[in-house]
DNA sequence: ATGTGCATGTAACTGGTTACATGATTCG
DNA sequence: CGAATCATGTAACCAGTTACATGCACAT
């Protein structure tokens, strides 16, 4: 399994009851750092939440505009999000991925979402090591774009670690350790 | 039209002829800033590319191990990819196709890459902008995934910024202006 | 008049993945 | 003996997009 959207959109549900409207609106904006679900796969697949017992809907009649379709998630919908949420972190999670990982950080007890991270961290440690030994294995004789894509790989992995730090930092210093 | 693979693959044979098991191995440990073809994507485009007559190949029976298809491009192959690179870089481009499009930087003319930095550059700092808004209109009253997930699109934007800012820089004080 | 926002949805397509099959060879 | 590497490929499946349809209200 890859991070489908059906447990993100589960996730946002879990917040806070929206429409599939609501939701398209409140992804607009952050196209960049996840995957926006176009109409095409937003109404089914809450639709298949539905039929699935995982989501409730209330219908809103519009007064002078198409009704609103209020989805709420159920407990059955909250114990299989739960789930998901607890296996560990994909090995060769994306960023976008990660970033909905992220956004569904409310699901999570507060040290499992610092155990996140600190798994996020050893894994991005871990290819930028392995973009090293590319870089170092194919020493000058590199070709232009690769030398770029190698580079630009290994500036944003660092950032990414960079933030990872700051942000455990911040996590933890504010609760007494134990 | 998304970065097909169609065209990166196009543009890895124009850098030198390859079997699809090559470029399998060549894109090893590059997981993570693009993705890899799987064999069952790959294979059937390399057939459908010969087929079109943008790459040939030559049969290289192994002695003792399975045949090896070398696939070279053709003067077709170069024309198309060639109009592919000329296209601007995509407006909503993700990270991975903007590092498919890195990687082709051999088939560009200096200039031309020069501008594909910039215009990601532009692209990145409209993103940023965007970023700043959010955080700002939504304020202090901001679940946690979502401050996490916007913090760390501005943290990635912002190291993305510095990283083609010196590469700009590398890239032209080599060359007087003009 | 023309388009944009609200709000839902469907059908056809695409660009992939997964899992498998083949078959020899070398490594541990 | 079992596993991995080399090297090709196929078939079934899947998640998602694109483009469209509907229809009213409000702004330009």
């Amino acid at each position: 399994m890859k991070m489908n959207l059906r447990y993100f959109v589960l996730g946002l549900l879990a917040q806070q009851p929206m429409s599939g409207y609501d939701i398209q609106r409140f992804l607009k904006g952050l196209a960049w750092l996840i995957n926006r679900p176009s109409s095409g796969s937003l109404y089914p697949l809450l639709r298949s939440l539905l039929e699935e017992g995982q989501v409730t809907v209330e219908v809103i009649p519009g007064l002078d505009r198409p009704p609103r379709k209020i989805y709420s998630i159920t407990p059955a919908g909250r114990e299989s999000l739960q789930a998901w949420v607890d296996r560990p972190v994909e090995a060769d999670g994306s960023l976008k991925a990660f970033v909905m990982q992220l956004f569904l950080a409310e699901c999570l007890p507060g040290p499992r979402l610092v155990d996140q991270l600190r798994q996020r961290q050893a894994q991005v440690a871990t290819h930028r090591e392995g973009l090293l030994q590319t870089i170092a294995a194919a020493g000058a004789q590199m070709a232009l774009g690769q030398r770029l894509a190698l580079e630009y790989g290994l500036a944003l992995s660092d950032a990414e670690l960079v933030w990872l730090e700051s942000e455990l930092d911040r996590l933890l210093i504010p609760l007494p350790p134990g």
